[in-house]
DNA sequence: TGACAAAAATTTGTATAAAATATTGCTACA
DNA sequence: TGTAGCAATATTTTATACAAATTTTTGTCA
């Protein structure tokens, strides 16, 4: 196995069990691509890297392979997820999904103290995105959408997106960081807009788009699926809307 | 704590490693109600019931707490999930959205041999249902609604549905087990024909009833929810179909 | 009765042993 | 000479046993 290029996580996440700790660390260098996608996560070598014992790591391991992000093959040790387009395209279509639903339950149920939150995160979002610091970007930009489905009145549902939203965000590390012709902050106004106004229609279409367009950014730049991008992008389109008409 | 009344799994669950049989029986031991909601899982206690080691039963507890079976308090060992009116409420609600997603899907895309296995299902279920052994009818019965929802096109939505399934089974054995008015060989065979004959509004209707109608049996046998069960299976209702229809 | 301190029980983490898998190198044979 | 099969070695995973740290309980004294 290669050595790495980058250096892990090494914060202190204070005031938790080892477990949780190695938790945290393990998840956010599988997010951000330091342990790469199909790369065996010797127990061993982890050991040494986040100077934490087996067991903590183990049980760390054991939770992350529940979520989906790690592999467990019995006896033969664990694995960062394999990705793939396929992989993408499933886990798109189930976030739009679960994305689409929440939105709609929020605009349905959100109150006041809703309307006063999505405004702040709208806010806050705003001025990271002239002042950017990417990792607190990254933070207020997850926090903007938590907002939006906050009211959606589903614990469960809203877990469901987190861990969609965990399983699709490694993929933007593997893609080229293109700087594609968009414009996030005019999306993310829209969307507000959409939600304050209470307009399913569209609201909804707006989080298709802008969950379908990263995608289609990521096919579009895989080698081996350009010919079919296109095709592959429409199907996908084609079976979340069939999902999400009554009749 | 009080010793349980009924024994725990004992079965060999062959060729796996310890981890992934203490994960099943915990996972079934919990379904079935013989470790209780709010109890706790002490380590030792657990070891010497299945007599496996600590570590293998620590890594099952941490999947099973990912899942939701089980809460993991940081120090304080690991309980079995509370359950309550509320927390089954916001189960039933994301199931049938998930149910619903699936099944729409489904029939916009199962092929000629999903319509087979369907057909075989439900015959196979029939049969159960005349010549019943729980346990066998059990597995025939997640197998009939598995295969429905098999043709949705999305393994993330089914694992989704699955472990839902999963948090609201147990709640059959918290309520009375009361024979009520139902015909649940009926309602199965209506949503085979819906489903067959593609028909997006039956189905979604008749998945509907069958999830929220067992719900409203347990809440109205619940005896602080009594008074207000209608109440609350109504606002259930509405909050579910309020996010199934678009505009 | 309430606060505090000591003791017990339990969880958490480490180190080590056993089991299984993967690798290497050898021998037999074409 | 090359290769397939097999055996021995090495590595890695898995599980156990033990030690450290934390929480909970118990008991005492103001």
């Amino acid at each position: 196995m290669e050595v790495l290029n980058a250096p892990l996580n090494k914060a202190p996440v204070t005031g938790a069990t080892l477990t949780e700790t190695a938790y945290a660390r393990l998840r956010e260098d599988i997010l951000r691509g330091r342990l790469a996608p199909g790369e065996k996560l010797r127990i061993e070598w982890l050991r040494d890297s986040y100077e934490i014992g087996a067991s903590p790591l183990r049980e760390a391991l054991s939770r992350l392979a529940t979520s989906g992000l790690v592999l467990a093959k019995g006896q033969q040790g664990f694995y960062v997820t394999q990705v793939s387009i396929p992989e993408l395209l499933d886990i798109t279509k189930a976030r739009v999904w679960a994305q689409t639903l929440a939105i709609r339950a929020a605009i349905a149920q959100g109150d006041r103290d809703w309307e006063a939150r999505v405004l702040a995160a709208t806010h806050r979002l705003g001025w990271m995105e002239a002042n950017g610091d990417p990792d607190t970007w990254e933070a207020q930009h997850t926090d903007f959408h938590n907002t939006i489905i906050s009211a959606c009145g589903s614990q469960h549902l809203i877990n469901h997106c987190a861990q969609l939203q965990d399983l699709s965000d490694r993929y933007r590390w593997v893609s080229i960081r293109k700087a594609v012709s968009r414009d996030p902050h005019a999306e993310h106004i829209a969307l507000k807009d959409a939600v304050l106004a209470r307009d399913k229609t569209a609201a909804e279409q707006l989080i298709l788009d802008h969950l379908v367009e990263t995608t289609r950014i990521i096919v579009a730049n895989d080698p081996s699926s350009q010919n079919v991008a296109e095709d592959l992008i429409g199907k996908l389109t084609a079976d979340i809307r069939s999902a999400l008409e009554s009749a």
